[in-house]
RNA sequence: UCCUCAGUAGCUCAGUUGGUUAGAGCGCCGGACUGUUAAUCCGUAGGUCGAAGGUUCGAGUCCUUCCUGGGGAGCCA
């Protein structure tokens, strides 16, 4: 008599008493005595273990032996409520399969909480955490949610590609793709690497945006968006910064300015719903563990109408704050941390949205407002993280792109075919990039970057 | 990359103005306990004090360089 697995969480909603079930899954925990043990098991669908008891006696001593945190193993027995304090449901079981030991002298998950900073020298096994189960869990949703809210609004997904033979975005630093031999290249008359006998026939580099391609998908489909692997070869050594993470840039024909913010708000407020909504035991648990505001702050954002303010008036409410900065605030100046988290933190207390910011500190493609001195950029500032969001209308009217991309010396000839869009058929768009790893950060509450992401890629570190 | 703090047992940490044999809690292992919840109680084992140099009669402790990690800054998402 086969009996099928049923999945733990299932199993914790179901209230089939008396019925034979079967488990499958890791230990995380065993407790007892000579006559009655307890077995803490957790198979990945939930946060929550289900709890099975053992009769002792009726067991060989040596497969129980064997039974310890980290092992896997089947369980199978009858679903009873439970006498005990501390859960309703667990199973009184009949038989144990073992299947893998964990040698309880060298596993090093323990019963009792480790430093993240531990776990993440452990990055094969923290999955089995109950914070990084939650964490990533809360990741697929997410992940899954950005999908479901563009198909649903009628955005189409663009794959845009990771050799990307442009380095004109001017995000940041590439990481160089090559086949050539790094001891010996070939090399031209000049004495440099010859990239015309290299793979591609030219010098190229993982993308560093999405962003160029999109535009041409939107500029024909409408509304599209991006969802992949971004990479910058920055040396950045912070809790929010990686070499490696994922961005969700959507791309929309006609929409101007004001339509991207709508649609940035909506979107965030959409994917914080969405993770309240369906992430509820693995939220509540992070609320618990890790930060006890989380519950509460996610569902203020939600509600509330984020602030929408334009660089200059930013600088208004900074010169005349009550605070001495650091670096002086004036017309002009990039903003830094500081102003930001003044302004979202203190000032507001909620998500701002900053808008029309000078144009000699922004990038070529965004669109020049009358006024000659700003562009319309937009950044949507969360607390906590500060940055989430940057975005802009671009600049659709062919002289002014090209007198900017001038201006700034970029190479204008490999832009062609951006540049077509605007020859042909041209109008007005916008679309921003939010990176996904720091919208994990504030959904999950974790405070670093690496912990929200698998296996983070960061300078000198690319272990797993 | 810059500033700053740290690195001592499997984990989290203490270790005095430099002084003999480096400690604790938790975990592991052994034992006790008939319903446990990070179980409890008793006991044992467990150390290249991040690495390399240097100062000193003597260095976990002071100096130099490097490595690794945390926090802050810059770059950005």
């Amino acid at each position: 008599m086969d009996i099928k697995r049923t999945s733990i969480k299932d199993l914790l909603q179901s209230n089939d008493f008396d019925k034979s079930v079967l488990i499958k899954g890791w230990v995380r925990t065993k407790r007892g005595n000579k006559n009655i043990a307890f077995i803490a098991v957790n198979d990945g669908s939930t946060i929550h273990n289900i709890q099975a008891v053992i009769d002792v006696p009726a067991f060989e001593e040596d497969l129980l032996k064997k039974i310890t945190t980290g092992a896997s193993l089947e369980i199978s027995g009858t679903l009873v409520q439970s006498s005990g304090q501390g859960q309703s449901i667990e199973i009184q079981a009949d038989n144990i399969v073992l299947y893998g030991e964990a040698d309880p002298d060298t596993y090093p998950l323990q019963k009792k909480g480790h430093s993240m900073e531990f776990l993440r020298e452990i990055a094969h096994l923290r999955f089995r955490t109950n914070t990084f189960g939650a964490v990533f869990r809360i990741r697929h949703a997410l992940s899954f949610a950005i999908h479901k809210y563009f198909n649903d609004k009628g955005f189409f997904n663009i794959h845009s590609p990771i050799i990307t033979s442009s380095d004109a975005e001017g995000a940041g630093e590439m990481f160089r793709v090559t086949t050539l031999d790094p001891a010996k290249p070939p090399l031209n008359d000049k004495k440099e690497v010859d990239f015309s006998q290299d793979f591609f026939a030219r010098p190229t580099n993982l993308t560093v945006s999405g962003q160029l391609e999109a535009e041409l998908g939107a500029l024909a489909l409408g509304g599209v968006y991006t969802f992949g692997p971004t990479f910058r070869a920055e040396n950045s050594n912070t809790p929010r910064h990686l070499a490696e993470f994922w961005m969700i840039e959507p791309e929309v024909a006609f929409n101007d300015i004001n339509d991207n913010m709508d649609l940035a708000e909506e979107f965030l407020k959409y994917l914080i719903k969405y993770a309240l909504d369906n992430c509820k035991d693995d939220i509540e648990f992070l609320n618990n563990m890790v930060d006890k505001e989380l519950i509460n702050r996610l569902k203020s954002v939600a509600e509330v109408d984020f602030v929408r303010l334009s660089y200059t008036d930013a600088i208004k409410v900074l010169e005349k704050a009550d605070q001495k900065f650091e670096f002086p605030v004036s017309w002009g100046v990039d903003l830094q941390s500081e102003h930001e988290r003044y302004l979202v933190e203190k000032h507001y207390k909620k998500p701002v949205i900053l808008s029309d910011y000078p144009k000699e500190i922004k990038a070529f493609y965004m669109k020049q407002n009358d006024d000659g001195k700003t562009v319309r950029a937009m950044d949507v500032l969360f607390p906590r993280i500060g940055e989430i969001i940057g975005g802009s209308q671009r600049e659709e009217v062919m002289e002014k792109l090209l007198t900017r991309i001038r201006e700034m010396n970029l190479p204008e000839e490999e832009l062609w075919w951006f540049l077509d869009t605007r020859r042909y058929g041209t109008v007005v768009h916008s679309g921003f990039g939010l990176g996904f790893e720091r919208l994990m950060l504030f959904v999950t509450g974790m405070t670093n970057i690496r912990d929200v992401i698998p296996f983070p890629r960061t300078p000198r570190n690319a272990e797993f």
